[in-house]
DNA sequence: GCCAACGTTGGC
DNA sequence: GCCAACGTTGGC
C-alpha cells in the first residue's frame, strides 16, 4: 500500500499544532465540520491510516506549516452534522445517510523551522502546489511526494517519505 | 437547468 | 477590515 500525502488546513483559533499535541487526548484531533464535497471525498474515499499530513495553519499572522501529523483514523460519518446544536449541523445528513465525514489526525513531529506560506511561495519547485495558488480555498489537498519531501527539508527534519 | 444572490474562505 | 473567488442556494 502506497502512502499518500496531504495538506490539511486548520484555522489557528480552532486548534494550533501545539494544541494538537498537548491539549488533545493521545495528541489526536477529530477533524470536524468540513462542508465541502471535494474535501469530503478525500476524507471518505482516499485518506488511509498512516498517511502523512502537512498541518497547515490558516487565518493567522503567518500562515504556514509548523509540522507533521498522521491519519490515525480513516473516514467515518461526522457526528457534528447530526447535532442540532452544533454550528456545523446539517439536516440533510443523518446517521443512516451521512453526508459529511471526519478523520482523526495525530500529531507526529514539529519542524525545526516553521515553513511559512511566504517561504513556500518563494520556492520555485513548489510553485504548482495548490496552497500557493491565489484564492485556493480547498481545506484538504493532496500533496505529491516530492513536494512533501521538500517542505520537510525546509522544515529542517529528516523523514523517510 | 440557468444564473443571480449570497455566504464563506483566507491572504493581505 | 477588505475583497476576490468560489461553492451553494433557490427562484424562475
Amino acid at each position: 500500500m502506497v502512502r499518500k500525502y496531504w495538506l490539511m488546513k486548520c484555522e489557528l483559533a480552532a486548534c494550533s499544532f501545539d494544541e494538537l499535541k498537548s491539549d488533545r487526548p493521545d495528541s489526536t484531533g477529530k477533524w470536524r465540520g468540513v462542508r465541502n464535497y471535494q474535501a469530503r471525498n478525500f476524507m471518505r474515499d482516499e485518506m488511509r491510516k498512516g498517511d502523512w499530513v502537512l498541518f497547515y495553519q490558516s487565518s493567522c499572522d503567518t500562515p504556514g506549516v509548523p509540522g507533521l501529523a498522521v491519519i490515525a483514523r480513516e473516514g467515518y460519518p461526522d457526528p457534528s452534522a447530526f447535532d442540532e446544536k452544533n454550528p456545523y449541523y446539517d439536516p440533510k445528513s443523518s446517521p443512516e445517510k451521512p453526508q459529511w465525514y471526519s478523520v482523526d489526525v495525530k500529531w507526529k513531529k514539529k519542524f525545526k523551522n516553521y515553513v511559512s506560506l511566504r517561504d513556500i511561495k518563494a520556492t520555485p519547485e513548489l510553485s504548482d502546489m495548490r496552497v500557493v495558488q491565489r484564492f485556493q480555498r480547498l481545506s484538504i489537498q493532496p500533496v505529491n511526494k516530492e513536494h512533501f519531501q521538500k517542505i520537510c527539508d525546509m522544515g529542517g527534519i529528516k523523514i523517510n517519505a
